[in-house]
RNA sequence: GUCGGAGUGGCGGAAUAGGCAGACGCGCCAGCCUAAGGAGCUGGUGCCCGCAAGGGCGUGGGGGUUCAAGUCCCCCCUCCGACACCA
């Protein structure tokens, strides 16, 4: 048996008859118990890159793993190409979107071949394919009948070089547009939303039961932002107290309304709607100035604590009745109290929040404490519990119990209540692109918004447009798209231009490949039933609140819709998020120039090693540098399984008696078993390879030994970790395993440890004196506690160590450890 | 600023429930094999003292709990990540 290791041949084969035999197809009636593994759909940027191969290897891992081990294992792979970087192509080359795209799919996934990923491809699902564009605008449509989607003006990102808005991510950190370079202004604009916000509090509270990353859900829990306080009114007065008339009353949300007899001004929004009502004619101008000023500052500015306090806020010349003192207080502006959040409003308390207290110093305003400071501080604003003070009836309480008695007298009094808060904003899903999924409504002149007709969908965006290089979507000026008539009313009408956020396509996508095929409905619920949720998703902690967020929202509202399962309320049980690769302390990326290109690897050592040294580099969870990865290392690991399993080391296996020496080795061989089980559960891999290469060691000096070995323990020892390393190395094992065994080797059950032979009977007695190791003894594994005491204190190493000192305390844990102290 | 995560040999990392620190790999050193070795095989390799036997020190720093701490508690330092005028 002469054969060398030639990875390129074998993993050819391999992939080839995997593909064909359709090994990892799987039918929505299997009935073995099912599995659904799941890589996050990558979007299509080409060939992969090794962030790409570490995603998709960790997947591998699992549903070869699971497969093994008799599941039905769902292993679905797609596209998400709806997106940008396509367009901005067809705007500088001129080329139509969906030839990019469809170029670049073909171009990943022969890459994703070629690491000997397998995937059920009859289940692939594409963004941009009609037939998902069709259930996406059906989704849409489903939730504007039900209230979840609708339109409103909202302030945008608007670059007026582009002539479009911008998403969060294309504002650059300086507040300009990423691809013009113009300065981002804001403007308001009617934009589709969908309704996130009432699901807020279901998001908050399912994350408990999820066993998901903690920072994970830390992360979804921070953004979710639940705070808990009041809000109220304050009637707008004149300088000495007098009710000001015909204007509505100023509500304010605040956590802290234990410390509303600390307010020494209010400040209200620069966009805030009641401003132009209260403003006092001697400040009007410097008012109308600020929100100018405001206006034009992009959030980014906005934001940072740069530029003088002074120059931020303005006065009104209005006042607010405290109803808790019954005294005037000035309102402000100030651009640091947003709109978007509570009530675009704030009571300002100085004494106890640094910001306000900032604001109240540089305006020169009062401060009055309403929490008694501990002795020694000396910071500004206390923000901590303490007595209450300077306020009336709420003095003497602690911060808790005075925050129920200000709740229950705004109550009392009919001016406010307990309020939460959530920081979650409604998701704004309009795009003005042209590579997206339409929305599917038009708009008429008397019928307003109309959804179009379900038979009717998909609406496709036409192929005979031309990019402008402004970036404005061709969407706008496409006669033949724009006009239609009105389903409704049969006049003339025009379609809705904007594009859905490419994160509506990705958050049901998962559900499609139950059914990927179903004609009638998105998917059925049966489907879903049927592999839902995801048991394992992996992918990148950058996408640790968006598109996993609005995965749950989609879930949890088509549950509610009925067309997913009423059980079905989180799409994936348990979330796996890899680290990212890194070359040189910087992230690997394109921009960066700093790829390493797997092809280069598997031309050289091939996906095997690839996969391995991906495996075994350190934890999953980690960043790994690209030059910590040791692909020689494990090309060389690989060799010696392939000389090992194809006999050219040490002697000739002979049939004989097993000697102890080979019931030893058969015990490291199920030891093993034991471990590797242990290991895949915990999602430590690393930890895996290093106990394969160990093992097989051990195998080297067994075989190279005096004695040799025994032809049947060697060839369960050396059949055994094949099929351990099967799922990481899933080529070279099935060749070797064929040569040696015939058949297949994935199709093959997991291995299973001998209970009789994970026994010990001997263990390593460690005997430290006042907690040092001064001796090891082997003994009886079902020592007890007296006879190992026995014999530490019998050992002449520990005895020279005592030197006749008084033994003040033994511990003896056997069979592993006594600890004599002097 | 707030919230998370981390800090262990020359390097990547291991130590799963408080019980032998450094598994496994890389690198390096030596031996074998060889015409040769950028192949293969065997062994060694935390630091310090010592010819050795042996001993001492050692998991970012400081303190603590414990018979016993990389692991638990308190304080500090450094790095990484997320959110950042959120009322």
């Amino acid at each position: 048996m002469a054969d060398v290791y030639d990875p390129q041949a074998i993993e050819q084969r391999w992939q080839t008859r995997w593909d064909v035999e359709g090994t990892y197809q799987v039918e929505n009636d299997d009935p073995r118990p099912h599995w659904y593994t799941l890589c996050m759909y990558p979007y299509p940027s080409g060939s992969a890159h090794m962030g790409h191969v570490r995603n998709y290897t960790f997947g591998d891992v699992i549903v070869r793993y699971r497969t093994m081990n008799g599941y039905a294992v769902l292993s679905p792979m797609g596209f998400d190409s709806f997106g940008l970087p396509a367009e901005n192509a067809a705007i500088k080359t001129g080329r139509h979107p969906r030839e990019f795209t469809d170029e670049r799919i073909v171009q990943l996934r022969s890459s994703i071949l070629r690491i000997g990923a397998v995937y059920d491809w009859r289940r692939q699902v594409t963004s941009h394919s009609p037939e998902y564009q069709r259930w996406t605008q059906w989704i849409f449509l489903k939730f504007l009948e039900a209230g979840l989607a609708y339109r409103r003006n909202a302030p945008v990102n608007w670059c007026p070089g582009c002539q479009t808005v911008l998403a969060n991510e294309q504002v650059l950190a300086d507040g300009t547009c990423e691809r013009s370079g113009d300065a981002v202004e804001k403007r308001d604009l009617n934009q589709w939303f969908l309704k996130i916000t009432d699901y807020a509090q279901q998001l908050l509270d399912d994350l408990d039961g999820l066993d998901w990353p903690e920072r994970v859900k830390t992360m979804q829990r921070n953004w979710i932002g639940r705070s808990e306080g009041a809000e109220f009114s304050m009637p707008f007065t004149d300088g000495s107290g007098n009710l000001i008339e015909g204007v509505a009353a100023l509500q304010v949300f605040t956590t802290r309304p234990d410390t509303a007899f600390g307010m020494t001004y209010a400040v209200m929004a620069p966009e805030h709607p009641l401003v132009a009502d209260i403003v006092s004619e001697d400040q009007r101008r410097a008012v109308e100035d600020f929100i100018a000023l405001a206006r034009q500052s992009s959030d980014v500015e906005r934001m940072s604590s740069e530029g003088s306090l002074d120059k931020r806020g303005v006065f009104t010349g209005a006042h607010v009745r405290n109803p808790f003192t019954g005294r005037p207080v000035p309102v402000y502006l100030a651009d640091y109290v947003l709109m978007g959040y509570g009530t675009g409003a704030i009571m300002a308390v100085p004494a106890e929040d640094q910001r306000d207290w900032d604001f109240a110093m540089a305006h020169g305003l009062p401060i009055i404490r309403t929490i008694a400071t501990p002795e020694d501080f000396d910071g500004e604003a206390y923000t901590g519990d303490g007595v209450h003070v300077n306020s009336e009836w709420l003095d003497g309480m602690a911060k808790d119990e005075a925050i129920e008695a200000a709740i229950a007298f705004l109550e009392r009094e009919g001016i406010g209540e307990g309020r939460i808060n959530f920081r979650l904003r409604d998701w704004l899903v309009s795009r003005q692109r042209f590579w997206g999924c339409p929305i599917p409504v038009v708009h008429c002149a008397s019928c307003g918004v109309v959804p179009v007709p379900v038979e009717q969908l998909p609406v496709l965006a036409p192929d005979d447009v031309e990019f402008l290089p402004t970036g404005e979507s061709p969407l706008r000026a496409h006669e033949g798209f724009l006009h239609t008539t009105c389903p409704s009313c049969g006049a003339a009408a025009q379609r809705e231009t904007d594009t859905m956020d490419t994160f509506v396509d990705s958050s049901w996508y998962f559900l499609r490949f139950t059914e990927p095929w179903n004609d009638d409905s998105p998917f059925s619920a049966a489907a879903a039933d049927s592999w839902m949720a995801v048991d394992q998703y992996i992918g990148g902690v950058e996408h640790a609140i968006l598109h996993l967020m609005y995965a749950r929202f989609f879930t949890k509202a088509l549950s509610d819709l009925g067309v997913a399962p009423a059980g079905l309320r989180e799409p994936f049980t348990r979330l796996f998020t890899q680290g990212m690769i890194r070359l040189g302390g910087d992230k690997m990326s394109k921009s960066k120039g700093n790829l390493v290109a797997p092809e280069e690897i598997l031309d050289a050592q091939g996906a095997d090693a690839l996969r391995l040294a991906h495996m075994f580099v350190g934890p999953p969870q980690d960043d790994v540098d690209w030059e910590g990865v040791g692909i020689d290392g494990c090309a060389r690991f690989l060799q010696r399984v392939w000389r090992l399993a194809q006999g050219e080391v040490g002697q000739l296996p002979i049939q004989r008696e097993r000697s102890p020496r080979d019931v030893e080795i058969l015990r490291s061989c199920h030891r093993l078993i034991v471990k590797v089980d242990e290991d895949f559960e915990r999602w430590s891999y690393n930890t895996a390879v290093a106990s394969f290469m160990e093992f097989t060691n051990e195998l080297y000096r067994y075989v190279q030994s005096e004695q040799g070995p025994e032809a049947g323990t060697l060839a369960e020892c050396v059949d055994t970790l094949l099929l351990l390393m099967a799922p990481m190395a899933p080529h070279i094992t099935a060749e070797l395993w064929e040569m040696r065994r015939g058949g297949h080797i994935h199709l093959e059950r997991w291995p299973e440890a001998d209970p009789a032979l994970l026994v010990v009977d001997t263990v390593t007695l460690v005997v430290q004196v006042n907690g040092k190791v001064r001796d090891r003894i082997e003994v009886d594994a079902a020592i007890s506690e007296d006879a190992a005491r026995d014999l530490a204190l019998a050992s002449e190493k520990v005895q020279s160590f005592l030197e006749g000192a008084e033994i003040r305390k033994v511990i003896s844990r056997p069979p592993n450890l006594v600890n004599l102290v002097v």
